[in-house]
DNA sequence: ACCAATCAGTACTATAATGGTCCCATATGA
DNA sequence: TCATATGGGACCATTATAGTACTGATTGGT
């Protein structure tokens, strides 16, 4: 199974919460409680969604966080991508690897595995923050045709 | 980084080298070789894959393994769940776990998941391990039967 | 000026997942 | 019958993950 780590889906409940009411500032405490998770565990995504750039935060007595951008803005792509790297599949995608590749002769697999990760990343990226909070049976227009971005152009 | 794991990658790669001759009998240890995998590593993931109905084997002197279908017929999809299980990004999409979501108001985003998951799968399930051998800037044509050209190196 | 609330950064530990190997049983063909 | 293969687990070392704790810096209110 393709997995992402419970601490990044905690990450996705926390920005879901936080494009509920964009404009007011959220302290950890509150939002641990609304999603569920623990006060430490809430302190760390935060801080990691922030350093991303994703989230603004503000110090002191009435501090908190916010979304930099409109939920519109912002896609599972990004999140995902603070929380857990960049989106890639195999370790072809990120790193170069010329290790085994060579063997199986002009190795095409790894520049289609790249293209299978780019695939996955413009499905992320086609679903954004205020989409997941509407009610599911709203029409999500991504990947109408997930084939064409996966064939080579010429 | 949404992440496969290695042994998934090397299975990629064991399915594209018994696609270039699929009508043969690949003993295990001409696999390992060619893909540059140790024997035993060879060894569970053919079994893994052979037990999951991708592969045929034959056991005995000049036994080895083939695939079941052709390769125009076997997607990423296919082996990557196979390899690791269904094909989902959170617990949400295969497993029912209700406990966090009911906070966030109505779980719009548990179903929004399921339905980013259907596009990651979707964009693997388009895929098939006879587009994986070609090289990736020409434009995709069925090969109908195994090509010399592409046989691997000695 | 002081204090309390809040974020920033980092270090740490226990648990789980992964990668990799080995053993023994079973089937097959020469 | 024997060498060659696969079938099915069990096993351990290493790594990654999840979760927590601690110290320091900043802000706002009194």
């Amino acid at each position: 199974m393709i997995r992402i780590g419970k601490l990044t889906d905690y990450g996705i409940l926390i920005m879901t919460h936080l494009a509920h009411d964009p404009e007011r500032l959220h302290p950890a405490h509150e939002v641990a409680q609304a999603v569920g998770v623990n006060l430490p565990t809430a302190n760390k995504l935060l801080k990691t969604l922030a350093r991303s750039g994703l989230l603004e935060s503000h110090r002191g007595t009435k501090g908190g966080y916010l979304l930099s951008r409109s939920p519109e803005a912002i896609t599972m792509v990004d999140i995902i991508g603070a929380l857990e790297g960049p989106v890639g599949l195999t370790d072809c995608g990120t790193a170069e690897q010329p290790g085994n590749c060579q063997r199986e002769g002009s190795c095409s697999v790894r520049a289609n595995w790249q293209r299978i990760s780019q695939a996955v990343h413009d499905a992320l990226a086609s679903v954004t923050l205020s989409e997941m909070i509407l009610p599911p049976s709203q029409p999500i227009h991504f990947m109408t045709r997930p084939s064409a971005s996966l064939r080579p152009q010429p």
